[in-house]
RNA sequence: GGAGGGAUGGCUGAGUGGUCGAAAGCACUGGUCUUGAAAACCAGCGGUCCGAGAGGGCCCUAGGGUUCGAAUCCCUAUCCCUCCGCCA
């Protein structure tokens, strides 16, 4: 959520600077609420003060020992007066509130303007696509061959974008995930977290799935209530630090996670229905950092390379690029894409996503810290990215390491994960 | 599943209808003392909203209710703890 202070002090200026994100932010609605709450809030307010001066005398009149009855008729319609006022407020707050919380963060002024995913902006390559003397085939005829990667018995199970994996293949997509988590943790500084994958409401509008994007999500009826399968481990992880004050000597925090995602994918019906890339359910090794406002922007570079780290040491060819205003996500400020080369689709696709979330996620989930210049409790920063996605690297790993028998080479980084295996 | 007990500021914890946004301790900040540090002593010290300011509102897990007035009484929910049962 953006901060009220200001976008009342300047709402043209943030209507401007959203348009870049293809957001119209209505201004005029805006003012109006925000005129009519101030002077609503002035009357509770004032209404408030009486009351509580009247109660007072009372309680002092009583304790005098004094007739209490004629201060009692003087207060009687007051309670009334104060609850419609009261009511009055809360329907305008709530409208604000609604209307605020639709509301995207702000594009940094390093993010390129655009429409879509073409007007991104690439800002380096690394790796040679391979040149192969045979026709590459994609990860789906690759798993057909092996009989190790099954759809068919994964839409029996369940129903379409969940995929079955055996044997060797299931094997080095465990792996992977090891590797991940070790290259996360002993040479980047995260700490290794185990949380659950299913989280509450208050979690998911923390980190801005919710109001708004529900629909993405799979709801798990529990009791009365519902709890949510995680969309990514960012939300648990993130909301770690909701309302808590952290002391400025644990900063930075950083955290990393292996975790299931699950992802209902409306609306996305007709695209990538083709093999493992957009599943319902796939693995994910996830980074976040917590960390104080001024060293956001630095953090974002480093996980881009700690992202990067696992692509070079799996020997994967990548691009980066840095999302436009119309391809960036809702709470992120500047987000960097990575791309993987893959053979059988002839392009490169996303492997991972890294984000500064400035303190967009924070005022939500009331994350502070306590800033010894000022010892006052402020906002942090949040920020993650994927470390990487799993499934999609698997498959990147196939299709880029495939033999012409149709075979898959183990990259050295995870031979020691497969027990010394260099070919499945 | 059954029976009890809890939730108060950064932390621990007192407070059972009125001057309580809340004792005390710890932590923190400043000062005195000291070569310096520690200790001791003195002082300060919750968050948030409106306001130029003066000042005012709200916040004692959350949501309702009773009352002129609620941290305090009632109801509901959530979470935590103890015991019994069941259990990977």
């Amino acid at each position: 959520m953006l901060d009220a202070k200001i976008v009342r002090a300047n709402p043209e200026e943030v209507a401007q600077l959203l348009k870049k994100k293809g957001f119209e932010f209505p201004v005029d609605q805006f003012v109006e609420l925000e005129n009519q709450r101030k002077q609503l809030q002035v009357d509770t307010e004032t209404l408030q003060n009486e009351r509580n001066t009247r109660s007072k005398g009372i309680g002092k009149a009583k304790a005098a020992g004094e007739d209490i009855q004629p201060l009692l008729a003087e207060v009687a319609d007051l309670g009334n007066k104060l609850d419609a006022a009261k009511a009055e407020l809360n329907t305008i707050q709530d409208n604000l509130e609604d209307l605020l919380s639709g509301v995207p963060n702000i594009p940094s002024d390093e993010v390129p303007e655009g429409a879509d995913e073409e007007d991104n902006v690439e800002i380096r390559r690394w790796g040679t696509p391979r040149n192969f003397d045979f026709e590459p085939q994609d990860h789906v005829a690759l798993g057909e061959a092996s009989g190790e990667l099954d759809f068919e018995t994964a839409s029996k199970l369940t129903g379409s974008r969940f995929s079955v994996m055996t044997g060797k293949l299931a094997r080095l997509h465990r792996a992977l995930i090891q590797f991940m988590l070790d290259t996360q943790t002993e040479e980047h500084g995260y700490t290794e977290t185990y949380v659950p994958y299913m989280v509450n409401e208050d979690s998911l509008r923390g980190t801005g799935q919710l109001p708004k994007f529900g629909e993405d999500l799979f709801k798990v009826p529990f009791g009365d209530r519902q709890y949510y399968l995680i969309p990514t481990a960012e939300v648990p992880v993130t909301n770690i630090v909701r309302d808590e004050i952290v002391d400025a000597a644990q900063l930075p925090l950083k955290y990393t996670a292996h975790t299931p995602c699950f992802r209902s994918e409306a609306g996305s019906s007709g695209r990538d229905t083709r093999g493992m890339i957009r599943q319902h359910q796939f693995e994910k090794v996830e980074m976040v950092q917590i960390v104080e406002p001024s060293k956001s922007w630095d953090a974002l570079e480093e996980m881009i390379r700690h992202a990067e780290a696992i692509l070079q040491k799996l020997n994967l060819p990548y691009r980066v690029v840095t999302l436009c205003g119309g391809d960036l996500g809702f709470s992120s400020a500047k987000t960097y894409d990575i791309e993987v080369w893959l053979p059988g689709q002839d392009k490169y696709r996303e492997i991972s996503s890294v984000s500064n979330m400035t303190d967009f996620q924070a005022r939500r989930l009331k994350a502070r810290w306590r800033n010894p210049e000022t010892g006052k409790p402020e906002l942090l920063h949040t920020l993650n990215g994927s470390g990487l996605a799993v499934g999609r690297t698997l498959l990147a790993v196939m299709e880029n390491y495939q033999t012409a028998e149709g075979k898959i080479q183990v990259p050295e980084a995870l031979q020691p994960y497969m027990g010394g295996k260099t070919e499945i």
